[in-house]
DNA sequence: CCTTAATCGAGACGGTACGTCGTGTCTTTAT
DNA sequence: ATAAAGACACGACGTACCGTCTCGATTAAGG
């Protein structure tokens, strides 16, 4: 007699996480984050809460290591000796973080940001800070190439990019169009920066 | 000596929702955004669960009606005839709201906007809008009187200063202190809507 | 145009009285005892809870009013000469309260008499006690006119039969047929009572 | 002195399912039936209402659970030859049953088992069935010995000496002495089974 | 190859908070 | 004066998750 195959195979290590980051990413999709419940997480991927608390310490830190495990590694801009272009390349890459298939994970996380310092700091240094990094690169190969005023990249300037994205998708709850990253480049960052004619 | 009054008269109406709302905000101070509960603020307030569930659907609504209550009822700008000036004062208005006693109550709302469109439209026309509003009449009367080029203040021209300002408090977890917000102005938002010379 | 008539007339005194009484009695037909509530009472009542305490302490009470109201004000058996044929008809009269419309409350009221002293003492009075007294009288005029052993009718055998009619319906939660009744009488309650031969 | 034990033993299984019997006696002691609570219980065993709501489906339910574990697991009569003594043990049974320690919540059982289906027929599955067929086995076997007519034990008859102790203590509240027994057994029982002399 | 140790899955446990319902009291408005 | 309406403070309900824990069952690795 056969009976029904009841014995999955037992995952463990490398297998057993990746399908805990399918089920965060799942469930985010499903219930969104402000549902987003270990117990849930725990029952999608089909394993213990036990397997869960063992590797992360909240939920917190399980959906960052879940979103830094999807997101590309390297997010760089390939310099091209224009400026406006590098710039709509960077501003691309952020909006496409937050309006991507894991941009509702991405939110979620700069949302509650304020909420744990923790969270905070993991979210800037692995989800922020490279993509800003990017951006900041763009603007030290145009100095570089004196394509804009030296000195004229100030902290502020450099965050303006990004603090428009994630402004209008997280505040203002719009979608950001192509047209809308060239007008932030074309009206806000590029007079900030263009050189005295 | 009078006996204890043990009968603290049954508060109602107004003065009970003005309890309430103290309770909200010295419980955000207490424990903070993420442990506040519903549970907790009745306590605090000595009132009933019922009761606060009769006036509002969720914690967030809760939230929002509280830190609406305690804001500035009007966010205006006087006309100085300088728009630097106008400037300065409509963004210190938004950061002071961020970084004021209310402060945590405020960014808790900002970041939890993209949790439930319920929370963000109202975060939104009940905090954010009317102070960008001070801001879009700040651009205008300059606009009017010939200080800035007619057009330049698109929308997201407007909305730069805002989203500078949150993204700096929210994201990037820093104070802002007047320089900065001298920097934000002369070295961003200027430059994008100064006359050509 | 006038608008519908939506000021029903207000009702007090008896005419209220009744109604509440109504209203009880239906909605224990609706949610069973169990279930019932001063709430729901007022609400189907259309009135106020007010006026419910006001005229009564407690559920209990108001249910052993609006019992004591619908039920037959005299229970008594005419006297046949015949003892079988009273001791059937006393039997019936109590059956009857139990498995008549109102029956549901009545035995709710039984079931809740040991959880209340005051319910104990007010139904028993007021519902037991009426109808037990009728089948003692059957007992008093079949020894009067020798049917039955002098004596015989102790405490014990005049509360047998009501004993086992409340006992099948509450606790074996049976109905009684005639027969079940014509049985109580023949095998139980005259073979105590029957003179010696 | 040891160091206080801040750490109790987490109770699991068997050794909780008792402790909570144990509250829930206690319980009913302190308070009532009619002001039992799971809260209650729960707080007495110093356990959580999940771990009851695990268990039991309701307050009933939990109640039922803890007199059954009380109660003596068999109920039977030894025979001794002589029907009078055995019915008097029978009918001690049943009685003590009502007016131990436990009596309390035995009655409040009996009393809810018409609001309910599940705690009717729980009860009587679990705590007058036994009992009654205690009853009925001393019946058979008197009949078997000839002391007692054939086909005297009819239904109603088994259920006359349980039906009148109940009657008793529940609808008159009264206590039943060791006389009292016996008037039922000499008054009702055996003169309805006693053969034709 | 077989033991041994790790770790998985399952779920019980003591908690906290949820959002709802009913209680009995009290106040207000309108007959 | 009292009916109707409903707010209020309170307590319990039954549920959902939390983070911890115990307990076999499974699996990989070492002797």
């Amino acid at each position: 007699m056969t009976s029904a195959p009841e014995t999955r195979q037992r995952r463990r290590g490398q297998a057993l996480e990746t399908a805990i980051y399918d089920a965060v990413l799942a469930e985010l999709a499903a219930v969104g984050y402000g549902r987003l419940t270990m117990e849930g997480v725990a029952a999608r991927a089909r394993t213990a809460k036990s397997s869960l608390y063992r590797r992360w310490n909240s939920l917190e830190d399980l959906v960052i290591a879940a979103v830094h495990h999807e997101l590309p590694d390297v997010a760089t801009v390939a310099e091209t000796g224009d400026v406006r272009e590098e710039l709509l390349a960077a501003l691309t890459l952020i909006a496409d973080t937050l309006t991507g298939p894991i941009g509702p994970a991405v939110t979620s996380i700069l949302g509650g940001m304020n909420q744990s310092p923790n969270l905070q700091a993991a979210a800037r240094e692995r989800i922020v800070a490279p993509r800003v990094r990017a951006l900041q690169t763009v603007f030290e190969r145009a100095a570089a190439r004196g394509e804009i005023r030296a000195g004229a990249a100030t902290p502020f300037v450099v965050q303006t990019g990004p603090a428009i994205v994630i402004h209008t998708c997280l505040v203002r709850g719009l979608e950001l169009s192509t047209q809308d990253i060239e007008d932030i480049v074309d009206q806000v960052i590029l007079p900030a920066v263009r050189p005295a004619s």
